[in-house]
DNA sequence: CATGAAAAAGACCGATCGGTCTTAAAAACT
DNA sequence: AGTTTTTAAGACCGATCGGTCTTTTTCATG
């Protein structure tokens, strides 16, 4: 990677960070040249406007989302072990979070649903592919037998993902990691009770 | 009311809203005085600040809240009924919302929760206020024979609200009001299943 | 090591930010 | 009805906003 690639990537995480934290409103380019350390025409050389650089640190933010998830989910085959793996993955969000802020696509959602801007289409699309990781799950764990058949996937995924984000505000609201625990734990007894 | 109570009380109204919408951050004076008919002097006039109309459209947007799962709570004397029908109340959520842009505790405790601020201070004071009504109904249920006497209430309390404001950000954000009902849905199983 | 290209600095831009203050209009009180 | 007090208007303020552009510095390449 050339020192100019470096740069730009370094802009990224940072301004992803800085996003998450104060939200885009929330964030001015100077915040963003004091996180970098650069002056604006260092950052305006690699992003064409402050949207463009959102977007980009949006699509890092989630990716580091992806990564944790899936790492842990790849481990498993069983069907409910997976979803067991997915959901407690969770846990480490206090003590070791991927990015600072809480959940990106969960801050991200919440400023830009009443707009109609390209961050929105982004947060709807992040949401949308976590959905589709459970539903794929269930699927084929109902294929191979792990899973009743007669289970829903689409409202297995609108309840892990509504238990999972609103207990991370709730956490982080109240500088508490009880209530993701507890939401944790609904979640496991509720796949180990609803799904088999 | 006096003509500047009155006036008060609009510019309060229509702030709250403005504020919901797009958050705090991304809410400017001159959007209020837009939204009012009023001009700076009209309305510093009656706030000393940005900050403290803040604070005021915050309470009020809380009392709008209150005031609807209050109405419905206080019909019913049993404490199953009475979660049953706080829980089912949110279903009106989407068609007759209490105020647009969604639920404002979580829309400024997202904005506000890495922050040290005035602001978080009262949607941490109103997610308490929500919880203490959960665990009140509860224990009251419990020494009422009711609810089963092994039910820890804080638990029951964090569930159903993260699940109404997880539901609440997915259905807000895919303009979609299926997750809502079926976290809506599954908190009425979770509530006959696990209560009694 | 020289040279052309790319990256970063920093001055500069108009617009808008939250907020103040003087003045005019309107409401409240006697 | 007249007077006083309050309310709203609107000009004004310095600071900061996102963004541009020229100049300098740094990097990559022959």
């Amino acid at each position: 990677m050339s020192k100019a690639q470096e740069t730009k990537a370094r802009i990224v995480v940072q301004a992803a960070e800085l996003f998450n934290r104060k939200g885009y409103a929330g964030s001015s380019i100077s915040d963003i040249m004091q996180a970098t350390g650069l002056k604006k025409g260092g950052i305006y050389n690699h992003f064409a406007s402050k949207d463009e650089l959102a977007l980009a640190a949006f699509d890092y933010a989630v990716s580091l989302l992806n990564q944790r998830v899936w790492s842990v989910v790849k481990t498993k085959r069983n069907a409910i072990a997976r979803l067991d793996a997915l959901v407690s993955s969770y846990l480490l969000y206090i003590d070791d979070p991927p990015i600072a802020g809480g959940c990106p696509i969960l801050n991200t959602a919440i400023e830009t649903d009443d707009t109609d801007s390209p961050l929105r289409d982004r947060a709807l699309a992040a949401i949308n592919s976590w959905r589709g990781l459970i539903i794929r799950i269930i699927e084929k764990g109902i294929k191979k037998g792990e899973v009743r058949s007669t289970v829903e996937a689409d409202t297995v995924a609108t309840i892990i993902i509504c238990n999972i984000e609103g207990a991370m505000m709730m956490s982080k609201l109240e500088k508490n990691p009880v209530h993701l625990k507890r939401a944790i734990a609904h979640l496991q007894s509720y796949i180990r009770t609803s799904l088999v």
